[in-house]
DNA sequence: GCCTGGCACTCCGGAGACCCGACTGCTAAG
DNA sequence: CTTAGCAGTCGGGTCTCCGGAGTGCCAGGC
């Protein structure tokens, strides 16, 4: 394999050729084909010629002797990085887009999950969506309330919201000045700290400090346990029917891989996790593409992954995913997962969302 | 078709064993290997004129002729009301099933999913769990608590728990006592009804004479709004791929009709939904068989369904199930399905969940 | 030096043809 | 009523064959 093979204009067009043709017919493109379909103004022997070259250049590969071309995983890439022409989005998919999110749930797990319906059904692959991850968040309020003698309700707000909230029974009356005396000294002693600097030692001190009784420091230890856990990645994906319109998982063991890690959510959100982590803080949300390999999964080799962040307000960044095969066609997909995640941020942003 | 064909003994063991062979092994069975493998003490001639009758009867098919006899769905609703043997948990199973509850969050929408993993595990097959809808609940208490001048919090509490709660941001400062007024009218005026009965006009009353902001009141009315919202049923499902193993399914067609259903939680709730409905109040808790065109569903024609309700304090009834080929170890299944909806329902009413 | 027409070669995949095995239904006899 | 035996049916696996698509290479032309 000679990596630095340098594609001449020719060879670049017959590359990207190869490529489209191949995203849309999913048969091995061959010389005359090419020749045929498209006015390339030499024979189908000098196409032959430079796709043999591309071949040696690593950006084609032969399924058999006597095929035609399909691309490498090198091959999809630069057709990706520097021979697709970008496209924008259609008129008509961005009205399904605005129509959608005009009605759009006000709970973020609703939300996402309808938005994965949405950009599966568009796309016609699987969507993906995770939500912004809750951590590091400052601890805004907490409070005991009562709602009877017996019966109170603690509530723990932090800056991404309402982070845990439970109705707690007691074996003996309680009063409500000391749940508003507990609630008060809580606040006072976590006030500007951050959710991870709050543990059970602190609530306990201060507890032990109003002579609280051990039931009631037990629940309060208990949400704030549960405000912490709240930080956890809530993810959705939708449309895994439609991988099975896609030849190349007509093969059962393949699409038995498949399924079991769409079911898996933890290797899901691990895919699409790392890219979360390089993309840092998000300042351009551009979309990335993983082909193939570049997924390091082995059960993934032959699938794409178009990944794009999304803001969330001071909750941090989410990130919308669309796997499909790699033959997938990377110009619109791109275009609809970047219209909806720019949807899905304007909404969650305007709307106030639980 | 005679359906007053009655089972002798003979023919009820035939059609026993039948059934019981095919669900092994997935092929037509015929009279030769029955009298093979099961000593029936006459010879193939007699087994199939027997079968010859069962046929006739509609308890068996044929695939085509000179095939082996599947059971119809007759064949295998007479097998599960009548032939089969009841089996009862394994040591096994009933260890897996404690070991999973013993740790299990406390979160119901967690509690549900985790549970839908453990018994399509367990199954082979896929598992779906609707938690208990939180329709009628009594209202309990609403509380708009004072975080800073310009946010505060609203908390609606119902029978079923904590229904609906946000922290809202206004456009002016707004005083602490105002919002408990604002809170104590609304319990005075809202307590011991059931939230159905708690709409838009009743909460704006309420604002009214009070004097209260038009942006405080809509607020209030969003809280409610999404508090009755909160009934809305949750629904998980798990082990999808397990149904890739069964041959019935190697058919794209099939199986792609049999993925969307189980995307589309709403039809997937109404499957299951009836029977809870004619469970009512479920006193038994007794599983339920619902096999091939019972389901009422063509897409699912060969697919049989186990369901079998948990009953959650007084949050009503919910509902396990297993869904997976017509050719099912209904015995298994049906223990498995019982005792995770046994261990289930104790989980729920042992622990607080929120 | 690059392009092109032509030719020989390769290989996949679909269409038949074929046979084997697994059944059944029926009949006649015990 | 049961049984052995026999003829008939049908699906599915295997084998062969052939056409089509495509390649690589070579020799000649611009």
């Amino acid at each position: 394999m000679n990596d630095k093979l340098e594609l001449d204009k020719r060879k670049a067009f017959i590359l990207a050729t190869v490529v489209y043709e191949y995203i849309n017919t999913a048969e091995p493109v061959g010389s005359v084909t090419l020749t045929q379909k498209y006015n390339l103004g030499v024979s189908s022997a000098t196409i032959r010629n430079e796709m043999a070259e591309l071949e040696a250049g690593g950006y084609l590969v032969q399924p058999h002797t006597s095929a035609g071309r399909i691309p490498s995983d090198a091959g999809y890439r630069t057709y990706v990085d520097r021979l697709m022409q970008p496209e924008s989005l259609t008129k008509d998919d961005s009205r399904r887009i605005r129509d959608e999110f005009r009605e759009a749930s006000r709970e973020l797990g609703d939300v996402i999950e309808q938005t994965t319906r949405l950009l599966s059904g568009l796309s016609g692959n699987l969507a993906i969506a995770i939500a912004p991850s809750r951590d590091s968040h400052a601890f805004k309020h907490v409070q005991l309330i009562w709602l009877s003698p017996r019966t109170s309700l603690i509530v723990v707000v932090t800056s991404g919201g309402v982070a845990a909230q439970s109705v707690v029974e007691w074996s003996t009356d309680v009063a409500a000045d000391d749940l508003t005396r507990l609630s008060n000294a809580l606040n006072t002693r976590f006030g500007g700290r951050v959710m991870e600097d709050v543990g059970a030692p602190d609530v306990d001190a201060v507890c032990a400090e109003l002579h609280v009784s051990a039931q009631i420091r037990d629940a309060v230890r208990a949400a704030f346990a549960a405000s912490r856990k709240a930080g956890e990645p809530e993810i959705a994906a939708a449309g895994a029917q439609n991988l099975l319109d896609q030849p190349e998982f007509h093969d059962l063991r393949k699409l038995r891989a498949i399924l079991r890690i769409i079911e898996e959510q933890r290797t899901l959100y691990d895919l699409i996790a790392d890219e979360l982590a390089a993309d840092g803080t998000g300042t351009d949300p551009a979309p990335h593409v993983r082909i193939g390999h570049e997924l390091r999964a082995d059960e993934l080799s032959e699938c794409s992954v178009v990944t794009v962040p999304y803001r969330f307000g001071d909750r941090g960044v989410g990130m919308l995913a669309i796997l499909g095969p790699r033959r997938m066609p990377y110009g619109r997909l791109i275009a609809l997962a970047s219209g909806t995640a720019r949807s899905l941020g304007d909404h969650l942003n305007d709307v106030e969302i639980r």
